[in-house]
DNA sequence: AATCTATTTGGTAATATAACCAAGAAGAAA
DNA sequence: TTTCTTCTTGGTTATATTACCAAATAGATT
């Protein structure tokens, strides 16, 4: 795999690593939400969370439309959701010294 | 879900979002490798990747062990690389406008 | 047209990341 | 013990990210 590739691939990466985002993505896993609403998840400003989305499109996760004054959002790729039970097994293991349950049986099934 | 776990699933993420980190995941997933491998294949200074692969061990990645003079890393958590499937169903779906097969079948399987 | 509402974009300051070099630490080999 | 090797840590500089405010846009309502 050439370099580019591993850059874009960094680059979904990083759009999903941050607190709000992943907060957002959650949200969104029910289904469609305007930036107002996720604003009110999130609790900050609208201009960041805005701008938090835009990250977010950009790197392909999520897709908007616009409907009256609001604009929606939706996730693009529902598949991301799959890997947060290997995020959670993750987070399980970092107390364990050894490879463990959690994380062997991880992304079996999603949380 | 509280903002403390956010964080901790955004640290997480934050510590595969990057070029030389995907590298040596994708290294370490054929079986451990000493720092000196991993900076062979990267192609990077030796403090740089050492430092990248403490960013790993920090949110619970990887795992180290000494042998003799060399350091030996391996994957701790090793479902993280099912997911790599999903990101290829993002990458394949950015240039698509709607929602695409690639997207709706990732991560069924590794590729 | 004027105004109101929802969202995006520009600007700025604070903080976080990342790369390299140099120096330190832990052991092995001499 | 001295030296060599492998890796980690500290320091510095450059770049990227993030948050908020303010201003701009797009479209609905009056």
């Amino acid at each position: 795999m050439d370099h580019e590739r591993y850059q874009l691939k960094a680059q979904i990466l990083k759009a999903l690593a941050h607190p709000s985002r992943l907060i957002m993505v959650d949200a969104l896993s029910d289904g469609e939400k305007c930036v107002c609403e996720l604003q009110e998840i999130v609790g900050a400003d609208m201009s960041t969370v805005s701008k938090h989305l835009s990250v977010m499109r950009n790197a392909g996760l999520v897709q908007s439309r616009k409907v009256g004054l609001q604009v929606f959002y939706r996730l693009k790729v529902p598949c991301i959701l799959q890997f947060f039970g290997c995020v959670e097994a993750v987070m399980a293991s970092r107390y364990a010294p050894e490879l463990n349950a959690a994380a062997a049986n991880c992304c079996r099934e999603q949380e």
